[in-house]
DNA sequence: GCCAGATATACTCGTTTAGAGCATATCTGG
DNA sequence: CCAGATATGCTCTAAACGAGTATATCTGGC
């Protein structure tokens, strides 16, 4: 093996002091905020909790639910965010997984200031909708609210074709500052392949992509809300979807993205079901995250063939035809192979 | 659709009010750490930038480049990262993805006090090795030299019958503490599913399940370092890998996870090519990442099918045989599909 | 009570993809 | 010039996948 290939491998322990002297003394001081995109399927719906606030009085926009991180209260960030979110929504968290931390912020509250900096760091949590007696602040609310383009259950959503892509293409077309800023891949590039522009394929996971874009190209509310000069352009067209406080509509952009990545390899669907379902009620709930139409035969085969469910013995009737078994998941999967998911592939492209 | 379930979705004003008062006023301080995992691949080991420092001098390990993150001075954190990387090890990062945000800590440093918490916010850089002339500070060190258990190049590596195995099997068989706290799985359980006992499949990609599977059966140096009362069960055993600073390992673990991970669904190996290469060069990089061997043929099939490389037209003789072609990366399948990888399929069991 | 309509479930068929092996081409070194 | 080594091309087989057809069992209207 060939580990001494740099002749510096070995540093003079006076070097590696010094780092460790800086992190010690030379650290800006900044808050934790933890966020938290709490995710249900009500009525084939996907949701969000979320503090609402009308959108129509001026400047309120929702919020995730959030709070901050006290390393003097908690020992783990995933204790501090199930404790706050238990004190402040009633909510009792099951499935949660950190999504990304967040610190770069478009411009400082007032531009003299050195305002007290936070980092956000955002979380996936997955639950079922139906445990929301306790709820004590917030409600759910559909997350294509916010995304209204991310919404393809009927075909390609009109808003894409009558509202992002004709400012996308304009925006696409404008020179690139000439700041020097690299850009890895050409602007009409990304719009196409974000959007599925010209006969491009959708890809339902690059929801992330797709909000930066939008962002980027000064379409959407917070771009304004954050001084960039290309959002003065559009405020006589509709609005793409509804706005959120700070940066929240980007963490839950994220939360979205990766429930549906992790939906296809990982059972995390069951998060969302109730302990008992049918076939077809998994199928619409996989289908609420994911968008498209899946074929229910194959998706049947696949579900069963993996071993993630097993049949309870009882049915449900009152389906309006043959009546459904019921199904649980498995737990035991989890212990078997790696790495089970309902594993879906994608529908004929329907652009 | 069906948002208003929750009679609650419209709290009054004050109640959200308050939320954002909390924000703003009860922000406890803390410093964020950027780490970054620098991976690369030299003479097919697939190595890490670490500042080395010798183990044998008491207390002394090794760490990962880090520095503080100043909100002040850099607008984004990855640029600070970048940043700061440059000026200690003079390497230029290329691609570079946030890992994970840890927090938790499992001791303060002395009891009583209450330290300045940090918080360490990792991040995986993939880099060509031979970019290594400009270095400043730190070495290229085989990732195998902390966790001996992960290669799996020639087989399966002894450590995990020899140390291992007997060790985790003792620790699953005693009594979970009566704190309460919940398993969801059960210790032998998670044992035989992280490192494949008992038949059970080796997943490559649980590199932080295993690190942290280990830290909590105390059978890792930075468990006892952090006071766990199982780790003084071992001290008369050898050690299990070489320990890093702080929670770098943990980080490490997390690098090397989600490089096995993504290097199948993202072209990201090519990150760690010089611009031309043959196609069995390209096959030993994934295997050094991956551990076990491919098939060459349908390895070759696979890149070339899925258009991610194309021939330079030259070759390069003294391959010992018949000249090889070479290769080079066809940036061009960014755009075209939506995730090109090098989508190898586990190799056939050698438990 | 029986039939139309609706839904659930079971089975089949052809295509694609993946794993594995064989065959051939072209170099180096003795 | 041949043995050995490596690169490259092709074939075979089994499993996985997408899509369609057939059958079972309910509800509701007449």
């Amino acid at each position: 093996m060939n580990m001494e290939l740099s002749g510096r491998a070995k540093p003079s322990p006076d070097k590696s002091q010094r780092i460790m002297a800086r992190e010690k003394t030379e650290h800006d001081s900044v808050g934790i905020g933890l966020n938290a995109a709490i995710v249900a399927v009500l009525d084939n719906e996907p949701v969000a909790l979320v503090v609402r606030r009308d959108a129509d009085s001026a400047g309120a926009t929702d919020v995730l639910p959030f709070g901050p991180f006290s390393p003097r209260e908690h020992r783990t960030l995933e204790g501090g965010l199930r404790a706050w979110v238990r004190d402040q929504t009633g909510l009792d968290l099951g499935y949660a997984e950190q999504l990304y931390t967040f610190a770069d912020r478009g411009r400082l509250p007032d531009p003299g200031e050195v305002a007290p900096h936070v980092v956000s760091i955002g979380y996936l949590a997955l639950t079922e909708a139906n445990k929301d007696h306790g709820l004590t602040q917030g409600g759910w609310r559909s997350w294509y609210h916010y995304f209204p383009w991310e919404d393809w259950r009927r075909g390609r959503p009109d808003i894409i074709a009558n509202e992002i892509e004709p400012r996308l293409k304009q925006w696409a077309e404008r020179p690139v500052a000439a700041t020097g800023a690299q850009q890895l891949i050409a602007k009409p590039d990304r719009a196409r392949m974000c959007f599925g522009l010209d006969g491009s394929a959708w890809d339902e996971e690059k929801v992330l992509e797709r909000y930066e874009l939008l962002y980027e190209a000064g379409l959407i509310e917070e771009a304004r809300r954050d001084g960039r000069s290309a959002a003065q352009a559009w405020t006589d067209r509709p609005k793409l979807g509804l706005a959120m406080q700070s940066d929240h509509r980007r963490i839950l952009a994220t939360a979205i993205g990766r429930t549906r990545a992790k939906i296809k390899y990982r059972p995390v669907v069951f998060e969302l079901m109730p302990p008992d379902f049918t076939l077809y009620e998994l199928q619409k709930t996989v289908e609420a995250i994911l968008g498209p139409h899946l074929h229910k035969q194959n998706f049947r085969r696949l579900v069963e063939g993996a071993g993630l469910v097993e049949p309870t013995g009882d049915v449900k009737t009152r389906t309006g035809g043959r009546p459904a078994k019921l199904f649980r998941f498995r737990r035991e999967v989890l212990l078997e192979r790696p790495a089970p998911g309902v594993r879906v592939s994608a529908p004929p492209s329907r652009n």
